[in-house]
RNA sequence: CCGCCCGUAGCUCAGUGGAUUAGAGCGUUGGCCUCCGAAGCCAAAGGUCACAGGUUCGAAUCCUGUCGGGCGGACCA
């Protein structure tokens, strides 16, 4: 499959290669930092060192050999150790045209390098009877940003959820709702009563050690098969369930699979058993069941003294219960980085009993955790939990009041209540998804509600109103051209879309094999950067040559598909209007 | 005490196969709506890339050490 980025990188690589001056294998190609410089770079300094000649020199015998006239090049200089290469506008033009014209919605994706190949990505993964918060934000937002990035590379993705639906929790939850004069579904907010429920309940066996006993007991009766404890348990993922998925269908999210920890239980004691019976795992004194790594890792338990498992158990369960069904090629968790020793516990202890091939290839996507402004850590005892329902009901409610100014001010294409409120909703969401993806996922984040729902610079809304934008002039041109010739774009302005826009297929490369979703918001950045500074500079249907106009206008619908596309990839959508 | 992550402009961050003059957003200062949407554009000020060594013709980037911040270190998840 051949796409513009390809096309730039072994055009330049074929004439260097034809100068006979460096062998093939040796041409590593850049994008210079300096935009001025080139559009594409090639550093001769290790193949001059080693034909022991000055790079300059070099450099500029390579640029003397080379003739770019009917290539996709403009021009080549030498500038140091440095050949560099301007691209034609119109030639790469016509490429990037073909590329979009083939595949509308799959611009710069590439699905040959995942074709045939399974990947899982695990994300959300959020605790049932507990409300979705920041945190859990980040790992949906994440996750279903790499889901796409891994759709649009060809692999085939399994999106799963894996809910936090078991545990002594549930013994308390039990207990506290046996006590309870009403039920907690009978509120209006029932996941957030099911919350402070147990909270309260948690709370009150710290000083009274029959609650405790009695929560164990609602537990145990739980993993027996107690007909009421099982249907209350029941009601209460149904309840949580029914709650998560009003956020998810708001962000245009689904899984393919959605299998909670319970469903791996009975997998859990043959697993134990068969640790031991290979010599992976010990029996202790005091009847616990562990994992020794010898210096690698701390050890780890895999069942405790009272018989009952861990998380370590069912995770382990899980990663082997995955390979048995996809044998995938790549198995991701989308987890905060506070649990990076569980994961490498839970991948070891997988390859030692003998499933070699899962334990290469599942990833921890480590993200940082969300603090308060001041740094300090969410916990739902202090109460200064924020919500996810209530940071989307305030971005939205924040554009609505925008664009209502926009509105009043004349601003706005769109008028009607419901239009509006659309529109708001793109954009409010948009916001929150962006500020999610748009830096890397390692870093822990400070909350802010200023930064978080910022509607100028580096954000989800200046891509969606140049989108807007583009889709307004192609709107006002009466569509697309049909015949243009891009041979009349001189700018550098223009020559820098053109360029830009061809990176998209590196971006999404770049951006599956580093788990980074912010390589396609920074691209996807750029382009819009781009564009809004030729906007500025080149009038488009009021170009005085009717041949320059139509070249801009179809150049403004493929930056409109870029933008979209990258957008999309984040998991965004983009108004055409706003 | 041990392990891992982070340290780049006032703030938040890009830059991760070493390579042309270290970039962006916010904030600050100044300019731009009789012209395709000012949620925008342009310009200016602002950095010893935490510090110290080392490798290299060349280091924010690789190695070692130090300091500072965060996270983790079996019967929670």
């Amino acid at each position: 499959m051949s796409n513009a980025y390809d096309l730039l990188r072994s055009s330049a690589r074929d004439l260097i290669a034809a100068t006979g001056i460096a062998p093939a294998a040796s041409i590593q190609l850049a994008e210079p930092k300096q935009r001025e410089l080139a559009d594409l770079a090639f550093a001769v300094f290790p193949i001059a060192k080693e034909l022991g000649q000055p790079a300059p020199d070099v450099a500029a015998r390579i640029v003397d050999a080379i003739e770019t006239s009917g290539t996709v090049f403009r021009s080549v200089e030498a500038a140091g150790g440095f050949v560099n290469f301007k691209v034609d506008t119109g030639a790469l033009a016509t490429q990037l045209y073909a590329d979009i014209a083939a595949a509308p919605d799959a611009f710069g994706h590439d699905a040959s390098l995942g074709a045939g190949q399974t990947i899982i990505v695990e994300y959300s993964s959020p605790n049932i009877a507990k409300k979705l918060h920041v945190g859990s934000l980040r790992t949906t937002v994440i996750g279903h940003s790499l889901y796409k990035i891994h759709k649009a590379l060809g692999y085939n993705v399994i999106g799963d959820n894996h809910l936090g639906d078991w545990g002594t929790q549930f013994g308390y939850l039990l207990a506290a709702i046996e006590d309870s004069p009403t039920p907690p579904w009978e509120d209006a907010e029932p996941v957030a009563a099911m919350m402070k429920m147990y909270a309260e309940f948690y709370q009150a066996s710290e000083e009274d050690p029959d609650k405790k006993t009695r929560a164990r007991a609602w537990f145990r009766k739980l993993e027996e098969g107690d007909v009421w404890a099982r249907s209350i348990w029941q009601k209460l993922v149904d309840i949580s369930m029914t709650e998560f998925d009003t956020i998810y269908k708001r962000l245009g999210i689904s899984f393919d699979t959605t299998l909670g920890e319970s469903w791996f239980e009975p997998m859990l004691g043959p697993l134990v058993d068969d640790a031991i019976a290979k010599g992976v795992a010990t029996i202790e004194e005091s009847g616990a069941v562990s994992v020794h790594f010898d210096d690698k890792y701390p050890s780890c338990l895999l069942r405790k003294t009272d018989g009952a498992t861990l998380y370590q158990t069912r995770d382990a369960a899980t990663c082997i219960h995955r390979w048995n069904t996809y044998a995938p090629t790549r198995n991701v968790y989308v987890v905060g980085a506070e649990q990076r020793l569980h994961f490498q516990q839970v991948f070891e202890f997988v390859r030692r009993m003998g499933y070699t091939e899962i334990a290469d290839c599942s990833v921890h996507v480590k993200f940082g955790m969300v603090t308060g402004a001041n740094g300090e850590r969410f916990k739902t005892r202090k109460g200064n939990v924020i919500f996810a329902d209530e940071i989307l009901d305030e971005a939205v409610r924040r554009a609505t009041e925008k664009i209502m100014e926009q509105v009043v001010t004349g601003r706005s294409e769109v008028s009607q209540p419901d239009d509006i409120e659309r529109v708001a909703e793109t954009i409010g969401l948009g916001a929150v998804i962006y500020f999610d993806l748009h830096q890397g996922p390692e870093r822990n984040i400070a909350f802010d509600w200023e930064k978080i729902l910022a509607f100028d610079g580096n954000t989800g809304v200046y891509l969606q109103y140049m989108y807007a934008r583009c889709c307004n002039i192609v709107r006002k041109a009466g569509g697309v051209p049909e015949n243009d010739d891009s041979s009349v774009l001189t700018t550098d302005d223009e020559r820098a879309l053109v360029v830009q826009l061809s990176r998209i297929t590196g971006a999404v490369r770049d951006a599956g094999a580093r788990y980074a979703p912010s390589a396609i918001a920074n691209w996807t950045f750029e382009l819009a950067k781009d564009f809004a500074r030729f906007y500025d500079r080149c009038p488009v249907l009021g170009a005085d040559d009717p041949a320059v106009r139509d070249a801009r206008v179809k150049l403004c619908d493929a930056v409109a598909t870029g933008i979209k596309s990258g957008l999309s990839l984040l998991g965004i959508s983009a108004p055409d209007r706003m």
